[in-house]
DNA sequence: TAACCAATAT
DNA sequence: CATATTGGTT
């Protein structure tokens, strides 16, 4: 029995985007392909989920005095893009046998997973519902179920850090850094992302949310640019044992590689309390070799 | 009914 | 191993 959440009322408040702000959902991620099949019109107004319209967020506040959210900073156009544009099954002619089709994986980039950690921080635990944060996170074509998935393994990932911490004895070993990575063969994702201190105990009303946090999502019918860009997001699935060389000495990122425009930085503290992604260099090896190399431009955001 | 969660399958 | 999918509850 977890009714008791029936409280959040006094919560939420104006953090929450408006609705009008929120569910802009058409960010495309939604593949040509895909669009074409579901007979989605480019407006907005397409939502893959076959079982789920765009709706208003819980109750939403009776009235917002306030203020929401910055109205765009750098508002990344957050896509969950899937690669599109290839090969196709059978059908040349691809048009038709729509129905059934399936998704590719979804690939939670460190991206995606901040702004999923973000969003779940900001709700607090409690209202920390895979509906609820896939509608903050306003990432197209994100399903309830992605974030059901990916919030069932957080959660988990949390509850080992907390047994980790504090325990004692057990096992041994480890060293206990607290928000330090913990083992290598136990983070990846979730190590990349600050955990936020608060997400055993109901959050203290007396203790705000932090971060400004920007669920705000373009209004840009990305649609032509995805159609005119060959790829955004080519995560289809592939390991990322380790990209390819830099052509020029460049990096180029399948995320940010597009977005060309002029990113300012808000009030970008001095110094970014980010964590600085490092690599163990044995622990990969202890792992049998594999080294996952994650990296990310950690310039984003 | 729809959403959550945990377990299971791919 | 990371996600997706399913089943059982609420």
């Amino acid at each position: 029995m977890r009714e008791e959440d029936s409280n959040w009322f006094s919560k939420w408040e104006d953090e929450l985007p408006s609705p009008d702000e929120l569910t802009p959902l058409s960010q495309t991620l939604i593949t040509p392909d895909l669009a074409l099949a579901f007979d989605i019109p480019t407006p907005p107004h397409a939502n893959p989920s076959p079982t789920s319209p765009p709706r208003h967020p819980p109750p939403t506040p009776t009235n917002h005095s306030g203020h929401l959210p910055p109205p765009s900073s750098v508002t990344q156009p957050i896509s969950a893009e899937f690669a599109d544009s290839s090969e196709l099954g059978p059908n040349s002619g691809g048009d038709e046998p729509a129905r059934t089709l399936k998704r590719p994986r979804l690939v939670w980039t460190p991206q995606l997973h901040k702004r999923f950690v973000d969003a779940v921080a900001h709700l607090g635990i409690k209202n920390a519902v895979p509906k609820t944060i896939m509608q903050l996170m306003s990432v197209d074509g994100l399903t309830r179920e992605n974030v059901a998935s990916h919030l069932q393994k957080y959660r988990l990932y949390l509850k080992r850090m907390q047994g980790l911490s504090v325990g004692g004895g057990g096992g041994g070993g480890g060293g206990g850094g607290l928000a330090a990575s913990s083992d290598p063969a136990t983070d990846h994702l979730f190590a990349s992302s600050p955990v936020p201190a608060h997400f055993l105990h109901p959050v203290r009303p007396s203790s705000e949310h932090y971060l400004p946090f920007v669920p705000v999502a373009l209004q840009h019918h990305q649609m032509a640019a995805a159609a005119g860009h060959p790829q955004l997001q080519p995560q289809y699935h592939r390991q990322v044992g380790h990209f390819g060389p830099p052509p020029n000495g460049q990096f180029e990122h399948p995320f940010l590689s597009r977005q060309a425009g002029p990113i300012h930085r808000m009030g970008a503290p001095i110094h970014n309390p980010v964590q600085p992604y490092v690599e163990d260099l044995e622990s990969a090896n202890a792992n049998g070799g594999r080294k996952v190399l994650t990296l990310f431009p950690t310039g984003d955001d």
